[in-house]
DNA sequence: GTCAGTGCAAACAATTTGCATTTGT
DNA sequence: ACAAATGCAAATTGTTTGCACTGAC
């Protein structure tokens, strides 16, 4: 994953001005590792904002993801976004459904996937989705403990 | 895939009448066995009721798809349905980016996936994208049989 | 001082809901 | 006949855009 600073620095590299608020975003991805929604980002960026606004957090989020900083991914629930993997070889990832942090696979099914000679592969996805063992097997588990709780070890 | 009748008689046997919208319906899902978006489908069928409403299209999308004829499946570009897979073994799909055919792969790399202990998985998915030999590499491909465009967006 | 970044309102797109009307059974 | 299905309008949610103002460089 990205440091704050390297974020920041990919920004400046690129011409684009540092603003208190996106110093505030360069933390957020830099120091959180799971996946968060526009929303998680605009209520977590809120509480130092008052008047931020929705479009600019879109706006933010769309650059640094064109940017390369950021990935974005469409799960069922919506579009989430998180810090680019460091780790530079192909993986895929294992993602915990409570606390969304991502976990590196670096086993790739597609190197076994037979496919047909007439098929033209072109990408692939290949998720696991469960619970890591922090947010184990509780039940009531309490939807993403917002974006504040530090988490600790960050990997692909 | 389900056939037609198959799909009538799934919304028969569970008590919901068989309106003429909903044998177009499963006409359009027996028939084809793409991928569709929500708007294809509504173009399809206004080309027969012209005063088709959308919103009824995905109340009939959402009845079929809690009856599981139907599957939804979340897309980069969207959501999109499709006839329930016949097979009834666990299997994946190849995806052809240009026509939206699946092909299933029978393989299922989370047998060899290694989950460490600590993660409990509950779910996967392993999708693999491409062009099937019909649209092969073509630059303007033909368009789905009648149903409207799919969009093609690709990246990475 | 300039031009990119921001807030605000408003536009859009996708999907859902309330209600009166129509229609399958 | 009666409840379920439809059409229409309007509400919701998620995301983008035009524009005047502010602030980073």
């Amino acid at each position: 994953m990205l440091t704050t600073d390297q974020i920041i620095e990919a920004m400046s590299e690129h011409g684009l001005r540092i603003t208190d608020q996106r110093k505030t975003l360069a933390k957020l991805f830099g120091e959180h590792s799971g996946y968060l929604t526009a929303k998680d980002v605009y209520e977590y960026m809120g509480q130092k904002y008052s008047g931020l606004s929705f479009d600019t957090v879109y706006r933010n989020l769309r650059v640094l993801n064109d940017l390369g900083v950021l990935e974005q991914v469409v799960f069922e629930e919506g579009v989430k976004f998180r810090g680019r993997c460091s780790e530079d070889h192909h993986h895929h990832h294992m993602i915990c459904l409570q606390c969304q942090k991502t976990y590196p696979i670096t086993f790739c099914p597609m190197q076994l996937t037979d496919a047909p000679d007439d098929f033209q592969v072109v990408q692939h996805k290949f998720e696991v989705f469960g619970y890591c063992r922090e947010c184990g097997q509780e039940e009531g588990g309490k939807p993403m403990s917002g974006v504040g709780a530090a988490r600790r070890d960050e990997r692909g």
